[in-house]
DNA sequence: GGGTAATTTCCTGCTT
DNA sequence: TAAGCAGGAAATTACC
């Protein structure tokens, strides 16, 4: 589906200096020159100069600020990079991800036309769409347009470890056979590939000392917050009743 | 600056 | 013997 988009060209038309200017000291930390070694933030880059982490750095920022139902959100239709995602059409957004593509797709041009937005701390965070659209919009629970808790930061690492896994599991194609469900109408959940997911995990975290071990222990602190329940099996856990969003 | 939540790190002991 | 699990304790980090 979107490999019509996947090819495509686009040269941006603006340096990153430029982009910078738009930059919201109050939201987004100033860009700094970026470290030897140390990868650049999204934020301090053009859309079209983004990576595919980058990518989903951003759609994890959206559905935390714009409270935008993760599970409505294939993740595996938006492993591209940015340069891709820019050649995406709206179309092609509604068509991954239904309503939440199409919030998504508006956000997306107004950070490439606006910049990041620069809100005050009343302002509803609403995503950008006409008067005109939004009388079209179906009211519908998948988008609570909800002024975000996290108004005042990127929340781009706020996504918690059970989270990340449930986005896993639920995202088969970037999953690479890291997680499987052993009976997910109870969601009961194996870890196949320990030490993958542990890097991965350490990956989002920006912590290259994650292990399993370490991610273990985390799992199980979630036992007495029953986000997961103990199984007697061995890399088997199982979403407890604060768990949501797995089904 | 203090409180809190969510890890992260380290550890010992036990089980598979 | 290695890998994984259990859980205590303290440290770290980010946020309110």
């Amino acid at each position: 589906m979107l490999d019509s988009v996947a090819h495509g060209t686009i040269v941006p038309t603006s340096e990153p200096h430029f982009w910078a200017d738009y930059f919201c000291h109050d939201l987004y930390p100033a860009p700094r020159e970026p470290s030897p070694g140390v990868p650049e933030l999204w934020t301090s880059l053009l859309p079209e100069h983004w990576t595919k982490d980058h990518v989903c750095e951003w759609l994890q920022y959206c559905c935390d600020s714009y409270k935008l139902d993760a599970n409505c959100i294939p993740f595996s239709h938006f492993n591209v990079s940015g340069l891709q995602l820019c050649n995406m059409t709206r179309d092609d957004f509604t068509e991954a991800a239904g309503l939440c593509g199409y919030y998504l797709y508006s956000l997306l041009q107004e950070i490439r036309t606006q910049g990041f937005p620069c809100h005050t701390n009343t302002e509803d965070r609403s995503p950008p769409i006409s008067k005109q659209e939004e009388k079209l919009e179906v009211k519908t629970e998948v988008v609570k347009r909800n002024r975000p808790s996290t108004i005042n930061r990127p929340a781009v690492h706020s996504s918690h470890l059970w989270e990340f896994m449930r986005d896993l599991l639920l995202s088969p194609d970037a999953n690479d056979g890291i997680l499987e469900w052993d009976d997910k109408e109870q969601g009961v959940f194996r870890v196949v590939k320990s030490e993958a997911l542990a890097q991965m995990w350490g990956k989002r975290k920006k912590n290259e000392r994650m292990n399993y071990e370490k991610l273990s222990r985390a799992l199980r602190h979630y036992y007495k917050t029953g986000i997961l329940e103990r199984v007697d099996r061995r890399l088997v856990y199982k979403f407890g009743k604060n768990a949501h969003g797995w089904k």
